[in-house]
DNA sequence: CGCCTATTTGAACCGGGTCAAGCATTGTGG
DNA sequence: CCACAATGCTTGACCCGGTTCAAATAGGCG
């Protein structure tokens, strides 16, 4: 089964997105991409080793982490179909400085550096969009920033409720469709998983959400967003 | 006084470095800059406020911050001469998601978001050079988030002593000529002015630095390396 | 010199991390 | 198909680091 981009729908993805630009320096240039496949809990990039080339998600779910003390895991954010990874993948000799595992069975886009780097070398408007999104995300990386700084233990457990609701959630009734441990949920707020679990009882108990193992539905999205609502004056979009 | 860009001497600004490639549109483009000069404690951008562009710093010294729960700021980053400030600032109709602050006199050179677009669109070295830069931010704060929620505040306030002088340290001897409040440098290492002062008064007794009212001398940098190194096994360069 | 602000130190309190034990769930082999 | 092991989830109790409050001292500036 192949994969090419003049039949993908993910019309998020900045190659899918500029694939007219791209296809000004060669119809076939996309051709060159890797496509892999990659089973749920798989690490396919690792902090250190040498880049070759950003991953783009054909299908499927993403964790991108860095690594602490002792260990332990930050989850940075998540990905998902259309979104890409790997920062620092387009220039030479570099290591990536971030680790990325499946969280669900997953299929990858490979572009090469010298690849993604002849194309956003010549065709400015493509190059301008990933500026755009690095920006973006910069954007949300400092205000995570923030969030890990200065918010309570409650609140960062309520945030990322939230931007998994925001991001995978289903609107409709309020259920967010992603499997993830008590652990990954405490690799993303910054917390321990018994904190995590404390705060998923009591939001519980408050009937603000309800919890079924690993399903977690949101009953009560406004007070949700009240309660961190003063953290977040100048809200990112 | 005039500040125009081919005589200007900051080689790693992101203009200046391209001014060939940007001279390619108009070998006058850069003279529709607009210069401003700000006194110490000017905040020049306002979080929230309809964006006017992108600042590069001329000369002088900058703290980039983002404001929290009851008015307390988070220092994000601290940016000198060459330096850009302002991520969105090339996107029409959007709002800055941050505050700039002069912490010296400063000099700073204004891009028009619809100029810089201009210049962007068109030259792609231009474009992919402000990729990379944005794309090394993004590395620089998702390693500030793993800091933020994995260190104690004695780790936060050496990593903050270590990234203060590497940007602006002498590093013949080992002073840092940067005049920051304890609260600002509490609120660049996420924690209380108190907590700042405790730690680096115990630093000094340990001989570790040396400090007189915001002069910050460091004595011993490979042991005040040494104590935050296991948290950075992937470190940034 | 005197006022005001920044810095420093001490003491009390509390949030959250750690440890430990019980419970639920899933998977594996007999 | 069941027993049992292994793993993940949940809750309680304890303790420590860090924030908050308060008071004393030093430093900057008119």
């Amino acid at each position: 089964m192949s994969y090419n981009c003049a039949s993908c729908e993910n019309d998020s993805c900045l190659i899918k997105k500029n694939l007219n630009y791209i296809n000004n320096l060669d119809p076939n240039i996309t051709d060159q991409k890797h496509t892999i496949q990659c089973k749920k809990s798989r690490q396919f990039i690792m902090e250190g080793a040498p880049v070759n080339g950003l991953y783009f998600i054909y299908s499927g779910k993403v964790k991108v982490i860095k690594t602490g003390y002792n260990g332990k895991e930050q989850i940075l954010r998540l990905s998902k179909d259309g979104e890409v990874i790997g920062h620092r993948g387009f220039g030479m000799g570099e290591t990536y400085k971030i680790g990325a595992t499946a969280i669900e069975d997953t299929i990858l886009c490979n572009f090469s550096s010298s690849l993604l780097k002849e194309i956003l070398l010549s065709e400015p408007k493509v190059t301008f969009d990933f500026m755009h999104f690095y920006a973006n995300e910069l954007n949300r990386s400092e205000t995570k920033v923030k969030t890990m700084s200065q918010m309570t233990v409650r609140e960062k457990v309520i945030d990322m409720i939230l931007y998994i609701y925001r991001k995978f959630g289903n609107h409709d009734d309020g259920t967010i469709g992603l499997e993830l441990s008590r652990k990954e949920l405490a690799d993303y707020a910054g917390t321990t998983d018994e904190q995590v679990i404390r705060i998923l009882s009591a939001l519980k108990k408050e009937q603000l959400i309800y919890t079924k193992a690993k399903l977690i539905k949101i009953l009560d999205l406004s007070k949700l967003k009240k309660e961190i609502a003063e953290h977040n004056f100048f809200l990112d979009s």
